[in-house]
DNA sequence: TAACCGTGGCA
DNA sequence: TTGCCAAGGTT
């Protein structure tokens, strides 16, 4: 770390810091489900759950999760698909199936219990620097960092660090200042009291500094910058691709869904037939038609469209015509292609973008009738 | 190093 | 409406 850092951490008074946050913390933590225990399984299934996502977000997807697999073995044993359906709607989805082959390793390398080392915890499919500092301090009371992006924000402040936040490079700068600030008497609230000061307090915009507990020692509120802090360069638009997609019923009334490739977006998720769309030649049912014969080798009409949607990801952003169709000719099934009824159908895990589709298909269905 | 990988909420 | 974000990890 640069020494202009390190010359305002030796001016703090350490121990006065820890004591200010972690009483605040005592004082003011939210009650959340995965803070009633400390069974290391389920602060690992929280902090994968946590990662990029909000608390309010997570917490019934929490709740039903652990309902489901209360313990790693519950986990390891379970059918990717049903793991996948209680995830469906959170988003990320390598991190689910990350978490399992994580958990079956445990299982079959450290006898089930998870291993209490950053080597070992971090070499688990889907830990990374962070989530391994929140496991060991949080689980196991190991003064390790678990430097996020609410500690870069708090301690940026702090500490004046001016280094860009979303650079990969700038976490070691923070996990340093960490082992430096850390309490080793209470490492689990001190990294706890750092995330959530910065959720509740030191917010992106607008922090509260005249509640912050820890204000006194937060060089950023003395110079009055810590609107400027933190810098993080802006992240580019994503682009916009054109896709046509079609729910397609054969004679029974069955429908025709895909499973999607086990790597890349959306892997391993259930989908509507769909295909990428040339906007040269702008034919969308004649391309949806043709790449469905070539594809899954299945006679179709298309009929008229259902609806548009839009699905922003990080770095793309899918505009969906969508159709409704036929199927005339006898499709052979396999594990990637099914027709399935339409109560069938919610025991398969979806995008959001095509939950939606089929609504709009449930819909059209209700106009026709 | 930067791109890839979801979703919903909010200013 | 648009951009930005929210307890990151993998490639």
């Amino acid at each position: 770390m640069s020494k202009i850092h390190l010359e305002t951490i030796e001016k703090m008074d350490i121990k006065s810091f820890q004591q200010d946050l972690i009483s605040w913390f005592e004082r003011e933590q939210r009650n959340l489900p995965w803070r009633n225990e400390r069974d290391p399984y389920k602060v690992w299934v929280s902090e994968i759950m946590l990662q990029q996502t909000r608390v309010e977000t997570v917490i019934p997807y929490y709740n039903r999760f652990i309902e489901q697999f209360p313990t790693i073995d519950a986990l390891a044993e379970a059918d990717e698909e049903k793991v996948l359906k209680v995830w469906e709607g959170l988003g990320y989805y390598s991190r689910v199936r990350n978490l399992q082959e994580a958990v079956r390793e445990v299982k079959e390398v450290y006898g089930g219990k998870v291993p209490d080392t950053r080597e070992e915890i971090a070499s688990l499919k889907g830990i990374g620097p962070y989530t391994a500092g929140a496991i060991l301090s949080i689980a196991y009371g190991v003064p390790e960092p678990a430097v996020d992006g609410n500690v870069m924000r708090v301690l940026s402040r702090i500490l004046t660090i001016w280094e860009d936040i979303a650079r990969q490079a700038t976490r070691k700068i923070f996990e340093e200042a960490v082992r430096m600030l850390i309490s080793h008497q209470n490492p689990s609230y001190f990294n706890q009291a750092l995330m959530e000061l910065g959720a509740m307090i030191c917010t992106p915009t607008s922090p509260s500094c005249l509640l912050c507990p820890v204000r006194e020692h937060c060089q950023a509120f003395h110079e009055g910058v810590q609107e400027n802090l933190p810098v993080k360069t802006k992240k580019k638009k994503p682009k916009n691709v054109q896709l046509a997609a079609a729910v397609l019923t054969d004679q029974d009334g069955n429908i025709l869904i895909h499973k999607r490739p086990s790597s890349g977006l959306l892997a391993n998720l259930w989908e509507f037939p769909n295909t990428e769309i040339n906007l040269t030649i702008k034919n969308d049912k004649q391309q949806l038609s043709q790449f469905l014969k070539s594809e899954y080798g299945a006679d179709t009409i298309i009929r008229e469209p259902i609806g548009q949607i839009e699905h922003v990801f990080s770095h793309v952003v899918w505009n969906i015509n969508v159709y409704k169709g036929t199927i005339l000719n006898n499709l052979k099934q396999n594990n990637d292609l099914r027709l399935v009824s339409p109560d069938h159908l919610k025991e398969f895990a979806f995008p959001v973008s095509h939950q939606k589709m089929f609504m709009q298909f449930l819909e059209s269905k209700g106009k026709t009738l």
